[in-house]
DNA sequence: GTCTATAATCGGATAGAC
DNA sequence: GTCTATCCGATTATAGAC
């Protein structure tokens, strides 16, 4: 016989509060977050946030984890014609903007670098020794080539989607990638110092 | 006669915490920063800070006037020779980047863009009122593509100065822009759409 | 699992004495 | 011009009832 109810334990609790989280990070950054209105947002009160989570440092680790493996989104970018790479880098980039999982965590992470040493340190690392060592050894370009292409895609990010300039704040991709595709493929191409 | 003693009335107090506030709004942006903290680092009473400028906002606001003539210093980057507007462009910026009073605006502003809507607009409206439209109507090129050198200054500075990846941040400023204005000059020479 | 109550800080702003 | 004292609001985090 079929054990009757619902057996006890857990909820989407948990799920909800994460999606809140994410959200309210994305808006206002680490600093400007706060566990209550994550809770209020999520519908259930500040204490739960605690009970799942422990504080709201882990809340932000929670939430500021790669929504995929970044391993295999930079292999898929560095295979492929090679001169065409300029190109695939700056779609990836574009559509991981549009999604809104990374885009929060995009968000998150831009609001938050630039206020708190901690998570600068934390996106530093991952700069230096995940994306310059796996792309560098890959194509063979220099470091600092790699983050004058690496400088350009945020730049391009922090006026579209975080200032929202115009005319770059409602160009289509499609402009967006004729404009700097171009400019990437440069860095990732030309071999000098 | 001389009249005796010295005349009472303003001391060098507005300016202590002026610089103070300089440096609090550059480390921890507008929301980091505390009144508190501003009065400790000028040596004075918080209330003093109240007394001179008001509130948090205009303390701020007074901070962030542009430390010299915005047209004057457009205007020698943009007169010269058409075919090294992208280097003399890059150089004026690192220049400002490292005198102390426009550094900390620069980052102050960085810090407080990316969570407070507010100073998104008021550096929104500047871009768009006065960087492009002086720069499209001397150079006759179009926003997009000002839009798109302005992302690569940006960015870069977000590298170098925020992020402080390597090798990026420890670069000489002859690197930078050896690798930069031509990219920049680019922008501001192909007339395309 | 969920909530109330509360401790412990810290923030901007103001009133008013000297 | 300068300071003390204070109001009022908001925050993270915890203890503990149900």
């Amino acid at each position: 016989m079929a054990q009757a109810g619902r057996r006890p334990g857990s909820t989407n609790t948990r799920e909800q509060i994460l999606a809140a989280a994410r959200n309210q990070f994305a808006e206002k950054g680490y600093d400007g977050a706060t566990i209550r209105g994550i809770a209020a947002e999520a519908g259930v009160n500040a204490a739960m946030v605690h009970h799942y989570f422990g504080s709201k440092e882990q809340v932000f680790a929670s939430v500021m984890r790669f929504p995929m493996n970044p391993h295999e989104v930079i292999g898929e970018v560095l295979s492929g014609p090679r001169d065409e790479v300029g190109e695939r880098m700056v779609r990836l980039y574009l559509r991981l903007w549009q999604e809104p999982e990374s885009r929060a965590m995009f968000l998150g992470l831009v609001r938050s670098v630039t206020t708190t040493e901690q998570t600068a340190a934390l996106v530093r690392e991952f700069i230096e020794q995940v994306l310059f060592v796996r792309i560098s050894e890959t194509l063979g370009v220099p470091r600092f080539r790699i983050s004058g292409a690496l400088s350009q895609l945020v730049g391009m990010a922090m006026a579209r989607y975080v200032l929202r300039v115009e005319p770059m704040a409602s160009a289509d991709d499609d402009e967006i990638v004729a404009m700097i595709a171009p400019v990437i493929q440069s860095y990732l191409t030309a071999s000098s110092t």
